[in-house]
DNA sequence: CATGTGAACTTGACAGTGTAAAGTAGTGCT
DNA sequence: AGCACTACTTTACACTGTCAAGTTCACATG
C-alpha cells in the first residue's frame, strides 16, 4: 500500500501538499513577496517551524512549488492545445497563447517556476525529466516545423524564447497596459514571426 | 545653479548616487536577495534609515537602480553595436548578442530592470521616455527590417521578445550550463529566426 | 504490557529585514 | 541672532528565515 497517500501520519496528514497548496494560494493573491514560510504554515494550521521538516528552507518550498506549478502549467498548455484548431499552425499558436494566458493568470507561479533557478535543477536533473510534460508538448507541437537535418531543439528554443520573452515583457508592462481579453493586438502580430517556420536548413 | 549637482549638502554629499551605486554592487555580488536597504546604507557609510529620505522604501531604491541599470544596459548595447560589423544584419545580431552578454554579466541588474514592474513605470510614464536610450537603439537597428505599411513596433517587439526570452531562459539554465565564452552554440541558431526578417506585410 | 525510539510538530529564541516616529546637527535665509 | 528646513541618527516595532530544544504521538521491540 505504498500508493495510498491518505494515511494520516501524525496530526495533520499530508502536510507537505497542504503547504505547497497554501504557497500557491499566497502566490496568486499577493505575488512573489507574499510567499512566506510562516504564512504558509499559518494557512495550513501548523506552527511556523513545521515546514522545516518537509522542505529545506524557503528555497526548498519554492522548489516544490515550482514542481507543482509546472504540472499546472503543463496541464494548462495541453488544454489550450486541445481546445484550439487542430492543424500544425493552429497548435503552435495555441500553445503560445496558452503560455501567455497562464502568465497573465498565474503570474506569481510562473515567476517561481522560472525565477532563481527554480526549474533549472528540476529539468536538468536526470530524475526530473519525467516532470517535463510541457517540454514534450512543445516538442510535439514544434515537430512539424523542423526541417530535415536540423536539430529539433533549435526550433523549440526559437518558439520558446519568443513566447517566453513576449509573456514576460507583457507582464512587465512593456507593451502597454495588459490587454487581457484575448489580447488581440500585439500577440498575433508578434507571433507572426513564426510564420517563417520551417526555416530553410542553412544558406 | 540648479544644474550643478556637485554641491555637498550636509554630511555626505550626493548620498543618493552612492546608495544606488552600492545597490548595484550588492546586486552584482550576491544577486537579488543580497540587495538590502540596510546593507546599501552600511556600504555608503550612513545609518540604516538614511535611504528613506532619498527613496520611497525598498521599492523606490529598486526603481532608482532600474533607472541607472537601464543606462548601463543602453551603453552596453551601444558599445556592442559599434564594435560589431556595420551592416543591417550585423547590427541586429550585435544588439542581441549584447543583450545576452549583459544578462550573463549583470544578471542581478537585469532582474531589477525587468522584474516586478521595475521598468514599466519608468518607460511608460510620459517623463520617462528620455531614459529609453535602449529603445531608440532597438528602433534604429530594427528599422531596416520593417516592411512598408507595417508598424515598426511590431518588428521591435518580435526582436525584443526573442532575445529577452532567450536571455532569461539561458540565465535560468534551461539551455544547459551557461556556456559563457561567446556562446557559439544555441545563440546563433536561435537568432537564425531573425533571418526571416523582413516578413511580408500580410498574406 | 512497559519501554524506548523516532518522526511530526511546537515553542522559544536570534539575527536580519523594512518602516515609522522622534531626536539632532548642520545650512541657509531673514 | 534667530528660525525654519534638510539630512541624517536613534530608537522601536512587526515580520521574516532559521536554529535548538522540547513535546506528543505511532509503533516496534524487549
Amino acid at each position: 500500500m505504498t500508493e495510498n497517500a491518505d494515511k494520516k501520519k501524525h496530526h495533520h496528514g499530508n502536510l507537505r501538499a497542504a503547504l505547497v497548496s497554501a504557497g500557491i494560494e499566497l502566490l496568486e493573491e499577493g505575488g512573489l513577496e507574499a510567499l512566506t514560510l510562516r504564512k504558509c504554515a499559518a494557512r495550513a494550521g501548523v506552527s511556523h517551524a513545521a515546514p522545516a521538516h518537509h522542505f529545506e528552507g524557503l528555497q526548498g518550498l519554492k522548489h516544490a512549488i515550482a514542481e507543482e506549478g509546472f504540472r499546472l502549467f503543463s496541464a494548462h498548455l495541453q488544454r489550450a492545445i486541445e481546445a484550439g484548431p487542430q492543424s500544425d499552425r493552429g497548435r503552435l499558436n495555441s500553445i503560445c497563447r496558452g503560455y501567455l494566458l497562464f502568465g497573465l493568470q498565474h503570474r506569481g507561479v510562473l515567476n517561481v517556476i522560472f525565477g532563481g533557478k527554480g526549474l533549472a535543477g528540476l529539468v536538468a536533473s536526470p530524475s526530473g525529466k519525467k516532470e517535463a510534460h510541457a517540454y514534450l508538448l512543445l516538442r510535439q507541437v514544434c515537430a512539424p516545423f523542423v526541417p530535415e537535418g536540423v536539430d529539433p531543439q533549435v526550433v523549440e528554443a526559437q518558439v520558446w524564447s519568443l513566447i517566453h520573452g513576449f509573456t514576460l515583457l507583457h507582464l512587465a508592462g512593456e507593451f502597454g497596459p495588459p490587454a487581457v481579453p484575448e489580447d488581440g493586438g500585439a500577440f498575433d502580430q508578434v507571433m507572426g514571426l513564426l510564420d517563417a517556420l520551417p526555416m530553410p536548413p542553412k544558406a
